[in-house]
DNA sequence: TTTTGGGTGAACAATTTGTAAAAACTGTCG
DNA sequence: CGACAGTTTTTACAAATTGTTCACCCAAAA
């Protein structure tokens, strides 16, 4: 069964993003919007691991951090603004297991939560971050996009934004949708910049395949099109 | 032939995960769920070691200690979830040759493993932590580095960056996951102290086989990446 | 035809990495 | 203890790569 994963977070978007996330890896997601639901929460799920924000209405992460560490070992990662390395040391002295700064890459969360979950003796869910299309293979252990076996060298950008649209096939994303997810919740730029990636892409995939297809939605979006078969 | 652990766990999870941490080092090993099929296997399997949770549906751990104390000088190692000193009093006073709190590394249940064993005068297995790509040959054993047969003088920590990335050919890790991982977790350093290392292990293996590379993937991190095969 | 949204190439900006060199450590030996 | 040799970390800057914006034009809806 699905490992269980609380966050406490009282920025919707944030929170958002995150379950986004973490459940295509194959977690289950639990929210709390503030500390003592938090630890209800806690109390409710069991969680294999808890991603706690430092700044929260009511009772803090600090608080809430002492408060499960008090009753348990649960691995628990702060995210926090601020980078001082002090913020850190105190951190790890509350008792949580690592820590993490906003604004954060989702990628660079599930690689501490698995680093922190295997620190921990529990097997971290490993879904392989790895999807196949007929010829097109998309490796995101690797960071490598194959075509008939060659490999095509991607910027990073290119990478994640294929890898979001093809792991839910046909589904149809808004520019604005995909800044939010790939490019980061904290990202202000225009919306053509979507356009732009998805340009590129298309130039590398250009005749690969006719089994999909990387298709503007005409004043909604772009999708990964697998056709019928 | 390889020496056979029992591990005596009800938590299926942890049970797996250090299956494939000792199985990996060249044990033979044998679970059992719960107190009593414990007992059953110790006098089915004879194993060298036993590794015990103290908290088991059934008979409890320190039963199974006892059982098995009274019949036999086999190693005992305690896991349990408390960290306190007077249960690790406890524990010893049973019989237990050891005493491992979870949330454990498995370096660390490595370990003390080798240490109870080479206490109790038995050979640890210790599988070689050696590996070989074309003309290279990464000794973790020897802490050598060796091209084409020949010696190359190696600092430790380069070492050890290089032979974490090789243990996972082809797979990215990021800046931080490598601090985590080699340097430990509670290393507060920056994260270009990755890159410097990386260029002098570069320095070292310029040139030396064209079946393997030490990549950059740009804004993500370094990989050893070992081509056709 | 008009209006709105998208494709595209190129310039420009920003980020990330390579590298060398200096500084900070570490442990050893006289 | 104090100098020394080897190692590790930090720093600074140049170089490489990628990301973003913008302007212009074309395509799709109305």
């Amino acid at each position: 069964m699905a490992k269980t994963v609380l966050i406490v977070e009282d920025d919707r978007n944030i929170a958002d993003l995150l379950r986004l996330y973490l459940e295509k890896e194959g977690y289950a997601v639990v929210i709390a919007p503030d500390g003592l639901k938090g630890v209800e929460k806690f109390h409710e799920v069991q969680p294999a691991l808890v991603l706690l924000d430092v700044m929260l209405p009511g009772m803090d992460g600090w608080g809430v951090c002492r408060t499960i560490r008090a009753e348990s070992k649960t691995p628990i990662i702060m995210l926090t603004a601020k980078s001082e390395t002090e913020d850190k040391v105190q951190g790890l002295k509350q008792g949580a297991d690592d820590y993490i700064t906003k604004p954060f890459e989702m990628k660079e969360v599930l690689a501490r939560i698995e680093a922190v979950l295997r620190r921990s003796g529990i097997e971290p869910e490993k879904a392989e971050r790895k999807l196949t299309f007929d010829k097109l293979v998309i490796d995101m252990d690797a960071f490598e996009l194959t075509v008939d076996g060659k490999k095509i060298p991607t910027p990073p950008k290119e990478m994640e934004l294929l890898y979001h649209l093809a792991s839910t096939p046909n589904r149809v994303y808004t520019r604005n949708q995909l800044l939010d997810e790939v490019w980061g919740f904290d990202y202000f730029g225009d919306t053509r910049t979507v356009d732009v990636h998805v340009k590129r892409l298309r130039e590398k995939l250009e005749g690969v395949s006719d089994k999909w297809e990387l298709k503007t939605v005409w004043s909604v979006g772009y999708k990964f099109e697998v056709t019928g078969r």
